[in-house]
DNA sequence: TGCAGCGTGATGGCATGCAATTACGACATG
DNA sequence: CATGTCGTAATTGCATGCCATCACGCTGCA
């Protein structure tokens, strides 16, 4: 797993096909998310448009849809801020968190998967085990993402997915920043294994309470690291 | 309270001091909330533009935020469609504002509330009894939408707010098309009553629980009725 | 009658134009 | 030096213009 596919299919092939407006869209999110663009920063809208080579119109859309989604506030005479996220942010986030991907590993577990399925989380369980022995953080908090998204895709609660892959999207920055602050995550590992486990035995219980759990206390941690270190961006 | 107030600060005052493009927002939202502009239906921005007397630009901006709340479907040469709300769309929508709404209430009876925010919801309640008694649905389920709506405000989470809030808009027309084919909702008001005890009470897994039982069961009651009935717009 | 190919008009994506608003600095005054 | 006022330039909100694309109907042929 690349070290970061924000960019999904977002890669401007010579004469992309996709609209100006989803191109500014993907682009200026991956740039937020990989913090090309920090917290803090603010961007003039034509400046924006001469970066990405087309008109203030597609990023004004696009501009539209990122402050839906909180990655940045537009102020209209200062550009487009870059949205930071506080703890307090993170707090609520997590919160939301724990509980829609706990739901999400219920259902799945109800639900139960076909082979296919079942590999998909045990590639991303593996993987984070390799990741580990390795010492790799990066390509560990990959396949953490992907062990996390799979969960509420398999769910088939597409609203549910939309959600948190938006809240997820929010904290991401967050989380990168205290990843090689915080203890090898030797026990996350454990808990997806455990997760995976009673998705297999169908029981649906287990599965919420040890993932909820999990992601209770991985916002914690968070929230911990983040207070004791972060100057709190402005 | 007033049969609906979608409108919210919307109104058009003679010269509205804000954008245009936020007038868009509310007013299309509001029509396709109240059914002005029914599912199924599409317009061409144009036309809106027309309506609303304003130019194509903000009305594309307006569209855009309400296809992320999934209000509409923009279709390249058929123009905004308003979106039907399926049975299975309000599975989804009701699974997720089960639990978010529950997590709301538990968080607002683990907090405590003052006695102006008490009030807050003690009205609400008091307003779905006597609309109850009068017979009148429509007056109870603005009450009603009052109160699952103070509960979340009052978390103290803006994002949970914002996402129930979301959830709540996509399933409003659903709820209006069976709320005179429904059962008396006796037990809601019950419901809302014994919700209020435990937050008074600070106990918040009774508000939790029955909070989340609440809305379990009057989704169940909605796919029954839409089931049953519906010819599940196209 | 059914279907395929073509032409045309409508439509939306995007660029550009324009004017109102406001941030900001210069300057004056206490 | 602090504070207030004014003028100017920058920026945005929105309107408009333009062109490629596509839907749809018409025609012709099987």
């Amino acid at each position: 797993m690349s070290k970061s596919d924000f960019a999904e299919h977002a890669a401007a092939s010579p004469a992309d096909r996709r609209s100006q407006t989803l191109r500014a869209y993907h682009e200026l999110r991956r740039r937020i998310l990989e913090n090309e663009m920090p917290a803090g920063a603010q961007y003039l809208e034509q400046t924006l448009a001469d970066e990405l080579g087309m008109s203030r119109t597609p990023v004004r859309e696009a501009l539209i849809r990122l402050s839906d989604e909180r990655l940045v506030e537009v102020k209209p005479r200062h550009g487009a801020r870059v949205l930071p996220v506080s703890v307090s942010d993170m707090g609520e986030i997590y919160e939301l968190l724990s509980t829609l991907e706990a739901i999400a590993a219920q259902r799945v577990a109800e639900r139960g998967l076909n082979s296919g399925q079942l590999a998909r989380l045990e590639t991303a369980v593996a993987g984070m085990d390799q990741s580990l022995d390795r010492n790799d953080l990066i390509a560990w908090s990959a396949y953490d993402r992907e062990f996390h998204n799979a969960i509420v895709e398999l769910s088939g609660n597409r609203r549910l997915a939309q959600v948190v892959a938006m809240f997820r999207d929010q904290a991401h920055r967050a989380r990168m920043q205290t990843l090689t602050l915080r203890p090898k995550p030797t026990q996350s590992n454990r808990d997806h294994a455990a997760v995976v486990a009673a998705i297999r035995k169908r029981d649906g219980n287990t599965a919420y309470e040890i993932h909820r759990r999990h992601r209770q206390e991985a916002g914690r941690m968070l929230l911990r690291l983040l207070a004791g270190q972060k100057p709190e961006g402005l």
